[in-house]
DNA sequence: AGGCACTTGTGACGATTTTCACAAACCCCC
DNA sequence: GGGGGTTTGTGAAAATCGTCACAAGTGCCT
């Protein structure tokens, strides 16, 4: 107990070494995969176990979560629902994240609609354009606004993540005005590669980049794999 | 020259060693920067620019290329066009791709309507769904197929890489169809690890994941830059 | 209570990726 | 043609990331 206590304040006082980002992204299917076996009734669960669910090994489950303490039974594997509270926790998601989106094109339109991020604890608390013709237009429940009232809107709602949809020469533009505003994380749809002060986190979504990675792999890794039928 | 062409054979002929994963990426990103640079008539660039452009460093581009032979020439740079070319070719984006998109949903129609894929080489080909509501409408131009169809349409329109938009659940299931009618890289957008057999090439995006990783970088690390303003 | 089967947590190891540093190559100008 | 300023290509070092192996716990059964 008093060790346990121990350990714990250690791990909360040092963030230790950075945590990094593929760690982040497996720790967000561990919870996927913990939620349904919540949902499935499942107790407890062995590493060797959520490892194959979340398309890991044990060795790495059981290291992503060492960073962040001990949260398992020796011999029994880890509780389910603890856990999963304890990662969502650690993760920031045990809270609902007011989402700013900038860009109502197509891109933009797509994701307001996208209905996993509500589901998973993102609400759009905004939507910005610059064009004079979606300004003001009501968009299922919502009204856009422009994108010059950023510095008011985003402290006035509390808001430190926005989704960047609006096309690649003016992302870099609309993203500093977004930092001034206060926003801290953006998710990229941009094909731009935003040149960000420190302390603000980009994530990056291209999807052409990523058939353009399918595109090498099969060019020139497929002679070698020819293979199952 | 002697020396130059022992080593293009050498890389012709040994894939030396595995191309990281962010090293294909980085390439995509080389080959798109370039192409705005060829576009603005610029006609060699040192590694210093490309990397600033691209947002990695000069040592990274010219290790990235060293794995494939040697473009550039000392004290000048990298001929732009000549370059791209080469990293177009390896790629595999000199040429256009025949692409399957699997759910004709919310994502799958977002994503038929990107316009950048067809720009970028990757012409959708065939869309699917199994819902008796979709299948046989028409969608700008192309009739939606039954999904029990994938075995005829796959070979028939020599398609090797296929979108993947329908719901987490029969991810899987179509995805070992996909493979079974010859598919060999998939872009995943369901919230579920595939399991896959050997020579397939899966990329994940999930939108969900990009946003808690945002959570978790402000969650955790946002104490210690609150900076800049 | 004690042995057994199982699983965690973690230090050590191995592999991979990035950064560093510098010799070799190249152009330009005088 | 030779010197100076620049940049590439690449071994070697550093850092990061994943795997292994095993001591230490834990529940269960007898």
């Amino acid at each position: 107990m008093d060790l346990a206590l121990t350990r714990l304040l250690s791990h909360l006082s040092s963030p230790s070494r950075r945590i990094s980002d593929s760690a982040i992204r497996r720790l967000s299917r561990y919870v996927r995969e913990l939620e349904a076996m919540e949902a499935a009734g499942e107790g407890t669960v062995p590493s060797r176990v959520l490892a194959a669910r979340a398309g890991t090994t044990a060795a790495q489950v059981r290291k992503d979560f060492s960073s962040f303490g001990s949260f398992g039974k020796r011999g029994m594997g880890y509780a389910v629902s603890p856990l999963r509270e304890r990662l969502s926790t650690i993760l920031g998601v045990d809270r609902r994240w007011p989402v700013l989106l900038v860009g109502a094109g197509r891109v933009g339109s797509a994701l307001f609609e996208y209905p996993r991020f509500r589901s998973r604890g993102f609400d759009f608390v905004a939507v910005l354009d610059h064009s004079p013709e979606k300004v003001g237009r009501e968009w299922k429940g919502m009204r856009i606004e422009h994108v010059r009232d950023v510095a008011r809107i985003v402290p006035e709602r509390g808001i430190r993540i926005a989704i960047l949809a609006v096309p690649g020469p003016e992302a870099q533009k609309v993203a500093e005005d977004l930092v001034s505003a206060g926003v801290r994380g953006i998710l990229n749809f941009a094909p731009t590669k935003l040149r960000m002060p420190p302390g603000v986190a980009v994530n990056d979504v291209d999807l052409v980049m990523e058939l353009e990675a399918l595109s090498f792999l099969l060019s020139s890794g497929g002679k070698m794999a020819e293979g199952p039928e």
